[in-house]
Formats: structure tokens, C-alpha cells, sequence
DNA sequence: ATGGTAGAGTGTCTA
């Protein structure tokens, strides 16, 4: 089975690309963040045509999550216990979508982006990855996927320059320490020992030709239980997603489980 | 420190 997860940066205008992706691939699974659409504006046709089912949650103009599936999409639940709004149908948040894909028990998660070191979005990022880990310890001994945009670069290689980012979110201990405390539990990051850096990255900004400099930063992860890390046998980044005319800011992780 | 680009939707907000 294939796995991957994609900060799309908008599926609706993204659809092309997320269904030529799907083909390419011969994905299984696949786990989208930044959606930007509310579920009924998710363009679903062409989806479909190709044997997908599509579970998606979206309330603003900027989260959104989605799983789209062709084996199977069961229990699917919109955010997880304990989660900010968790159980309120009209909480403004759409971070957070799990789904039972053949026999694998999926996540697609979108970590709160956290602005600056000194906004509440800091504060909030950090709780919220803090919930999580508290939930996702309960998932351990399944089939259990982390997957998604973890707006946490956890090593120095994993940012293209680090003295620009030395007083900036996604590279601070305490987020580090967060993306950690998942490892230490037991999750295993299951794409790096198939894409070993440095230099190799998930994310380059739109601004100053980032990607065409290679100067990125790696923040989008796979995370597998121990029983899942077990069956994964390779993985990849797609970067050629990044190239070209109407990319999104985000390239996908692609997982292959035995 | 600032600004650069892209996407949501029409005012700016978010990343």
C-alpha cells in the first residue's frame, strides 16, 4: 500500500495536479492539508472517476484537511480527542482528520503555523502539539500514520539558513522538543532514512525563487507506530511537484508499506 | 528590519 501527504495549498486550485499526482504515483492514500475549501466546494468528480473516496474537513479560507482513499475510508473523524473544539461541529477548526484506509489508521494533520515566537498562535501551536501527543499515545499499538505539514523543521540541516531562522518559529526548542516527545512515545519518522539530508527539503516559499535555489525547509512529515514502521520499505519527496507553473508551496511524502 | 509571492475572497488575512 502507498501512502503520501500533501500541503496543497488549495485543492481547488490544485486539482490537476493532485489527480495527475494520485496516477503517477499509483497512491493508495493520500492525506492533503491546506485545502482551503469548505467539504462541499472539494471538486470531487474527477476524484471519483479515478475509484476515490474523499473524506474532507474545511471551515476557513486557510486550514482545511482531507483523505482520499481507494481502499477504503472508514471511522472517519474530524479532529481528535482533546483537540481545541474537539467535538464542537462548528469549532473553526479544520487541522485534524482521521480515517480507517486499509486497515491503516491515518492522520492528516495541519500543526498550527505558530507566527512568531512571540504571538499567541506560539502558545496555541504548542498546546495543540501537546494534545496531540497525548491522544496519539493511545494509537500506538495500532497501525497508526502521523501524517502532514508539522510547521517544525527538527534538525539544523532541515533549514536552508539557519542563522536566518535562529529567532523564528518552526526551529525552536520548544517545538523541537514537541516533535520529539512523538519519537521518544515510540512514532518513527519513517520517510528520512530513504531521504537523508542535508539539503533535502518539503517546503520552499513562494517569495525570491526559493525552490530554484534549493533553499527550503523540511517540515512536512510521515509518522509511523512501531507495528507501521515495521511494514514501511521505502519513501520518497516528490520535488518535481514544487517545479513549475501553479505549484503548491509544499512537495508530497510518499510511503510504501509491505 | 523589510519585502518578496500565492490563495482565499473583495477587505485584508494567512502562510
Amino acid at each position: 500500500m502507498r501512502l503520501a501527504t500533501w500541503n496543497v495549498n488549495s485543492i481547488r486550485s490544485r486539482i490537476d495536479r493532485v489527480e495527475a499526482f494520485l496516477e503517477r504515483h499509483d497512491v493508495d492514500v493520500l492525506a492533503l492539508q491546506e485545502t482551503k475549501a469548505k467539504d462541499e466546494q472539494i471538486p470531487l468528480m474527477g476524484l471519483q472517476a479515478l475509484g476515490y473516496e474523499v473524506a474532507a474537513a474545511g471551515t476557513n479560507q486557510w486550514n482545511g484537511v482531507a483523505i482520499i482513499s481507494r481502499v477504503g475510508l472508514g471511522d472517519v473523524q474530524v479532529g481528535f480527542p482533546g483537540m481545541p473544539g474537539w467535538g464542537d461541529p462548528l469549532a473553526p477548526e479544520s487541522r485534524a482528520i482521521g480515517a480507517t484506509c486499509g486497515g491503516v489508521r491515518i492522520w492528516s494533520l495541519y500543526v498550527p503555523n505558530g507566527r512568531k515566537v512571540d504571538d499567541p498562535h506560539y502558545v496555541y501551536k504548542l498546546d495543540w502539539l501537546a494534545r496531540l501527543r497525548s491522544a496519539a499515545t493511545d494509537w500506538l499499538a495500532d497501525d497508526t500514520v502521523l501524517v502532514g505539514d508539522w510547521n517544525i523543521a527538527p534538525r539544523d540541516e532541515d533549514v536552508y539558513d539557519m542563522a536566518a531562522f535562529a529567532t523564528d518559529t518552526h526551529v525552536t526548542p520548544r517545538e523541537r522538543a514537541a516533535f520529539q516527545g512523538f519519537l521518544d512515545d515510540g512514532y518513527v519518522d519513517v520517510t528520512r532514512e530513504f531521504t537523508p539530508g542535508p539539503k533535502v527539503y518539503t517546503y520552499w516559499d513562494y517569495y525570491r525563487q526559493r525552490f530554484e535555489r534549493n533553499r527550503g525547509m523540511r517540515i512536512d512529515f510521515l509518522l509511523g507506530s512501531p507495528s507501521l514502521a515495521s511494514r514501511v520499505t521505502g519513501a520518497s519527496i516528490d520535488r518535481n511537484e514544487r517545479a513549475g507553473q501553479g505549484a503548491s508551496d509544499h512537495a508530497p511524502g510518499i510511503a510504501d508499506l509491505a
